[in-house]
DNA sequence: GTCTATACGCGGATAGAC
DNA sequence: GTCTATCCGCGTATAGAC
């Protein structure tokens, strides 16, 4: 189609830089670096860094959606769709080993930062939270489905964490052969309570 | 003994302010507002802002170093030890859910920022991963002893993290009596591998 | 040791020409 | 829609008096 708008590079770069670098400790003159604009050129786009940040968490929020859609259309079981999940920490371990989870992380700084974005950014991680909840009651976990996918999202993220700060990404390929094992006991209704 | 310094009411309200805002968040003014002394003054006592930063690491490193001791002397038992680490959890849990992890969440953003102290920060985390790897061993774990410390510590990070984020408190306590659950078969030499 | 005054750069944001 | 020029406040850091 159309090439990309200048809007649109800026939140691509932003998006990146925000990961790579942190919300707080990116600047404009990074992300016009990287678009190559000038900074006053911008505030056509958006008329404050709060803007873009908002238009961020709703790229990632699009994003992880259609991710969603297509493990549901893939995977032919539950089972099959929690280990896509699962497996997010395999195909990004590079990038998650150098820094961190782009979900947890941006949480946690705006959690920090006590910024007023702080709730749309969790919306990021209810997405996950409701859609592994959706999966879990198709396996007959009614009663725990949110306890269960609550427990899984802690996991993942406990061992971003980890991975990025002890530069491991072999730690967290054993980690995701537990969850595997973890998940396999409830898939199989061989799970307790 | 002697009233405390203003060097180390400045460390102290440092080492607050950083868990509570973040360190790159963090002024020299928000840390003069509490210690009531002049920006100025500052200087004195640190010849930077990083300088501060590697005075609030080997605090908490000194800190927790005297809480890991206690524990080895209370705790009877390498059960009763390791169960002490997972009530930090529940004893610190209006913080975590608050502000988060205070260990967790520095290094995350040490790491973010790309810090000359990530290394630094990182011995935190060492330190209490070396501490459980003992226990475990202690336990009879020699094979696995290292592993089982960091899947607790990934544990223990991940649910700070989602308490933090969801304000979610009562999450926390359920994730506490699964970690204790956890370890009961390893202290009763039920465990797999 | 503590203060005031001040330098200096950076980051976010605005005005206005092209 | 993109640019240059510029403002302004904040944050780190320094100088030097008391």
């Amino acid at each position: 189609m159309s090439n990309k708008t200048t809007r649109d590079e800026i939140i691509e770069a932003a998006d990146d830089l925000f990961y790579r670098q942190g919300y707080e400790h990116t600047s404009f003159a990074d992300i016009a670096d990287v678009v190559k604009i000038s900074r006053g050129n911008f505030y056509h786009h958006f008329k404050s860094k709060d803007v873009i940040l908002d238009a961020v968490i709703n790229k990632r929020l699009a994003d992880r959606k259609a991710m969603l859609e297509r493990w549901e259309i893939e995977g032919e079981t539950p089972e099959d769709r929690i280990r896509s999940f699962i497996d997010i920490l395999i195909v990004n371990g590079a990038k998650i080993k150098r820094y961190g989870c782009p979900i947890g992380t941006l949480t946690s700084e705006l959690a920090k930062l006590n910024h007023a974005a702080r709730g749309d950014a969790n919306r990021l991680l209810m997405l996950f939270r409701t859609w592994l909840r959706r999966q879990f009651e198709a396996l007959g976990r009614q009663a725990d489905a949110d306890l269960l996918a609550m427990h899984l999202l802690a996991r993942s993220q406990g061992v971003a964490t980890l991975s990025n700060a002890f530069q491991d990404e072999e730690f967290l390929r054993q980690e995701v052969e537990q969850m595997y094992g973890w998940l396999r006991l409830y898939a199989a209704g061989a799970a307790p309570e």
